[in-house]
DNA sequence: CTGAAAGCGCTTACAG
DNA sequence: CTGAAAGCGCTTACAG
């Protein structure tokens, strides 16, 4: 064990130079290997239990605390979960990194976070950056990457759970998921709408990112069913969605079609924005259009009229995914591979 | 160089048992030691200039990357920078996070985020876990911690910067800080109302962290300086700031003291939840009574009226405080010590 | 300016 | 169930 010759005396103090107590100290202390530490303090099946705790007892004495980058040299694994989100500007993802955070700390787990920005290139990059660190874990937003990001994530043997996202079909390889049916939820919205008697639904939508989109296809497929699609119902802005933008889109919306009698925004901020636009120009809302939105984002009940949208279940699916990962990351396999949160029809006073 | 009895002949390719490409790999492949590719790779001086461009063109021909955990595990130092936050649902450390965040990335450091929700001793615990990842530097929000944890930054040699506060006096061992002064931005908000004619001006406020106490003593000393001040003008509620308690503590005010002509919310949130409930109370604003906010969060302009408060450069803090920690990483000391990025009042409708 | 060697602090086949 | 030994992939005094 001493690699050269020691000049000190035999101490049970560290012999490194570094001062700080490492594993050796442990076994040393404890008269065992450190193999056998290694494998009392992880819980490795096949120790004396006796053992098992004697190591402990002489590891918490020494204040020994295992050191991350020597465990992930030796073990090519980290203790890192890598999480990718599209904005930090979009409280939906900050929900999502918050309670997936909360999960995995609880259990252990760094989290390193990349932010993509709706980038295809820059989520490869992260990824590659974030792979390099031999993660645990991956947690990543979206069922819709580039085909070098999907290799990537194939390839690597790091378990990955998708966020927000379901797959159409319960089809073939399906990944790891947990979510909601985004395109269920615009056709209920839209449903809902219909049911309380709007005739002339615009649908009003910025940013554009794939789950945008997928409300899109629900809005329309439910106007077609009731034989009331109108392209021109159809207000898409690639714009970053903001408060400020909803109002003019809204302003707009009337101006071009007065005859609208209700709005879908496929975001509540674009929706707030269009509430306060609303007051501001004197528009009834709702006995002269209806307005809805979508995530139930803070201040949508304190709106004037109060908002009414689709409450998404984003604090529960970051916590559900983060759960299923550790199954993953614990070499179990989650029982169902795909879960649906669901989402809520929020009614209040804008429809 | 070789481990054992070779059964592979002599190849570029990684002779690793997890084949990745490593540095003996380069080094084997440019005809130089490990040590040389270490030292050109890294831009050490005294390496030879011929010798650094054939490893960096070998090295990229190979598709070498540097393991990130055996650099930590040698050099007992990581790429990581850690951040301490207290919250992640409140936008302006989110802001912060964000801009922090890109800033590091730029500069090749991944980002380890803590969130404290303003708890001590979890601050405390987020910062020992931290810590044993080795990080290259430290961010944290605010100059108020435990001893405890102020002895962990003090003692560690990792160079830390911290966020939005700024200390009262330019001190002796003064930490590295960049924010702007809070207690001076009450008081200036304070005067904006007094000079617009309000006399009777209430301070409400919620979660009560230390920057809203600072916010609460600049309004008071304003208020004292011009004779107005009143204990009972004081509105006080730990809760976790939200548009609806902004709404109720509005409310609350109103019945309480009719005769107030202003108030002046700690944060936005309160006080666009204050404009909602005052449309929906029919109190006119600002006819009679003022309302400002604080931070101009998302929607502050698009209230009705738009909301009169003070905008604070977070996006700003967060990159000049990364900026000042790279300094310090590269082992330089930046120049002031203390940056104060100031703040502006925003006069719009509600005052 | 360059290299050989030791070391960072763990994990993990491999024997026993 | 336990231990000796090799190895993970780098960095860094120390010589030269």
């Amino acid at each position: 064990m001493p690699n050269t010759v020691s000049t000190t005396p035999k101490t049970l103090k560290s012999h490194r130079a570094t001062g700080r107590v490492t594993l050796s100290d442990v076994a040393q202390a404890a008269g065992v290997s450190p193999s056998t530490v290694s494998r009392a303090l992880r819980g490795e099946r096949a120790v004396d239990p006796a053992l098992i705790e004697r190591v402990q007892t002489v590891s918490s004495r020494l204040g020994y605390v295992p050191d991350p980058a020597a465990r992930a040299l030796a073990s090519q694994r980290s203790n890192h979960v890598a999480i990718l989100i599209p904005l930090l500007s979009n409280t939906l993802f900050v929900d999502l990194l918050d309670s997936a955070q909360k999960t995995l700390r609880a259990a252990g787990f760094q989290t390193l976070m990349g932010v993509t920005h709706y980038d295809a290139s820059e989520e490869e990059q992260l990824l590659r950056e974030q792979l390099l660190h031999r993660p645990a874990g991956l947690l990543v937003t979206g069922l819709d990457h580039n085909p070098v990001t999907r290799k990537l994530m194939d390839s690597t043997q790091v378990p990955c759970v998708h966020l927000m996202d379901l797959p159409l079909a319960a089809s073939d390889g399906a990944p790891y998921c947990v979510g909601f049916r985004q395109t269920e939820a615009g056709a209920a919205m839209t449903r809902h709408l219909l049911s309380s008697g709007r005739q002339r639904i615009a649908f009003a939508a910025a940013q554009l990112d794939p789950r945008v989109m997928q409300r899109l296809y629900g809005w329309r497929s439910a106007l077609q069913e009731a034989g009331l699609y109108e392209p021109t119902l159809e207000f898409l802005n690639p714009a970053p969605s903001s408060l400020a933008l909803g109002g003019l889109m809204f302003e707009q919306i009337m101006h071009q079609r007065p005859a609208v009698d209700a709005v879908f925004f496929c975001n509540d901020d674009l929706a707030q924005g269009a509430l306060m636009a609303a007051l501001r120009l004197g528009i009834a809302v709702p006995s002269q259009v209806a307005i809805a939105g979508f995530n139930d984002l803070t201040g949508s009940d304190q709106m004037l009229p109060s908002l009414t949208t689709v409450r998404t279940p984003r604090a529960r699916i970051g916590k559900a995914a983060a759960q299923m990962l550790l199954t993953l990351m614990r070499g179990e396999s989650p029982d169902p591979a795909q879960v649906d949160l669901g989402f809520e029809i929020v009614q209040r006073q804008s429809t």
